[in-house]
DNA sequence: TGAGAATATAAGCATATTCGCATCAAGCCA
DNA sequence: TGGCTTGATGCGAATATGCTTATATTCTCA
């Protein structure tokens, strides 16, 4: 047989096409070196931007940005108090999500 | 104090860069739908091309691209067989991940 | 009310990704 | 060797992403 588009859908997955498209939309989200930093850097309690700033190397914007992405993706939650803005972690899941693969790949760098 | 870039490196991360540099690329690597139904369709063991595009509906250039690039970031083997190559998952801690969160995804999907 | 500080948004550019089509390479067998 | 089959690769178009600069918004306080 010559390799042809099939004719009827296969779907012979596990899981729903949804599903892949939702964990691919995580995945996307935490493929940011400056995302992961944020996270890994929230995980002790929510930070303004300007504390943020003082501990990721980036500009303002840019900062501004990232942690717009992840607040619209949910694993970010915020508050306002006067002037500044504190975000904070609410995706627990996602935080030991990162923790764990990035304490893995630490310790084989190590290795 | 108003805003400006710091003049040293902040780096008070818990982290070295390259950390987060390399969980976001596997991060990356995860983030299509498409390679996730890969590393889905091949947990319950190796499968050549035409096996997998039986069960994933996309073009064979397609298919054989999405291979190439989780087999450039470890995640899968491949081995000959006369004509057909078999893929298989040679990390399994990416297989791990990609079933927890796809299946967490799913049951709150069901909820 | 006006200035200044903290944060957000907009616009533009450079780069990267994805997909489809066409074509190529390798192995099998008559 | 020729032809068929499986799989890989090159390429161009469309789309998406990340960063930078400039500007806007919101709040505080004098």
């Amino acid at each position: 047989m010559t390799h042809s588009s099939p004719q009827e859908a296969p779907s012979g997955l596990s899981q729903p096409e949804e599903v892949f498209d939702r964990a691919a939309e995580l995945f996307r989200v935490m493929s940011a070196p400056m995302r992961l930093k944020i996270i890994s850097c929230l995980c002790d309690g929510e930070k303004n931007v300007s504390h943020l700033l003082g501990r990721i190397d980036t500009t303002q914007p840019n900062m501004s940005q990232h942690l717009n992405t992840l607040y619209q993706a949910g694993i970010l939650g915020k508050r306002r108090e006067g002037v500044q803005i504190y975000y904070r972690i609410v995706d627990d899941r996602v935080a030991t999500l990162c923790h764990a693969v990035c304490s893995q790949i630490a310790d084989e760098t190590a290795a």
